[in-house]
DNA sequence: ATGCCTGAAGGGTTCAGA
């Protein structure tokens, strides 16, 4: 099963390269960010050609900003909306949306920038991180899946992927020194990314290439890309189980480059067959004749 | 330069992004 994340920067105008792209690739799950469509407006824009690629699509969004998606071709059920207990800005904002996919809980969230250290959005960005995490473990990892006597309900497999925006160390920025004092590189911001892997997920980018030099974002200005002065900042985090079954992960800067890109790159991961075979969506037996 | 591009809303400019 393929898996891909992508911080598309308006679905509206990145339409006719998600397209191509996903016949390009040919992932069976995307998640999508910075959607910046309504939910009518999303099944409107983009509901016929998905449909047609084979997609189902479980989109939650707003007018102007923000917005998240997902779309899958393994199945796509229990979808839910936002986090619970999340704080707002003032109001609640849509940044998080989960579903089971070919039987991987799959969430997909678009972190808040946070702008500067000394400003109210970064407390935000820091209390929806910690809303994330608890709503996490209040959902997907009770008590008993930690201490490892039972699985939830997927077996276990869970991947959380998105615009995290915090890099995780030092190398996923191109010049630590001209971050510092920046928001996505913060001790804080560090910590709230460890409380998350504390629940046991793994950053399988970086598992898979521990010492690459490797970014998922540039700035349009300046030829950042062209440069490749960048930041590793769209991550995919998988449950101990899933990330035994990841076979590649990978960047696709491709997707980064020629006319009316993102300022992101997806993140895609492959992963083999579960154990127990169970890779597809749940298929009805045949009705009796 | 200290927002250098890009997108959205809505109005002839402003805000947001990281």
């Amino acid at each position: 099963m393929r898996i891909a994340t992508w911080n598309v920067n308006s679905a509206k105008q990145r339409l006719p390269r998600l397209l191509s792209w996903l016949e390009e690739r040919d992932p069976d799950v995307v998640c999508l960010q910075e959607t910046k469509l309504a939910d009518a407006a999303f099944e409107q824009l983009l509901g016929g050609e998905l449909s047609r690629a084979g997609y189902q699509v479980a989109a939650h969004g707003e007018g102007r900003w923000n917005g998240v998606a997902i779309l899958s071709r393994v199945g796509l059920t229990n979808v839910v909306k936002g986090l619970q207990e999340a704080p707002g800005f003032p109001h609640q904002e849509a940044r998080a949306i989960a579903c089971s996919c070919g039987g991987v809980r799959v969430h997909c969230v678009y972190v808040p920038n946070g702008r500067t250290p000394d400003s109210e959005h970064y407390r935000y960005k820091l209390n929806w991180l910690a809303a994330l995490r608890d709503s996490l473990a209040a959902e997907t990892f009770p008590a008993e899946t930690l201490a490892g006597t039972r699985s939830p309900g997927d077996g276990g497999q869970l991947i959380l992927c998105g615009d995290i925006n915090i890099a995780p160390s030092d190398i996923d920025v191109f010049d630590p020194a001209a971050f510092l004092g920046q928001t996505h590189v913060t001790e804080p911001e560090r910590a709230a990314l460890a409380d998350l892997l504390a629940l046991g997920l793994h950053d399988v980018v970086r598992e898979h290439w521990p010492h690459q030099r490797i970014f998922t974002y540039w700035d349009y200005r300046a030829g950042m890309f062209h440069r490749d002065l960048g930041m590793r900042i769209d991550l995919v985090l998988a449950s101990g189980p899933t990330s035994q079954r990841v076979r590649a992960a990978w960047v696709d800067r491709a997707a980064r480059k020629g006319s009316g890109p993102s300022d992101h790159a997806p993140v895609i991961v492959d992963l083999d067959t579960a154990p127990d075979g169970d890779i597809g969506p749940t298929v009805p037996p045949p009705s009796a004749p």
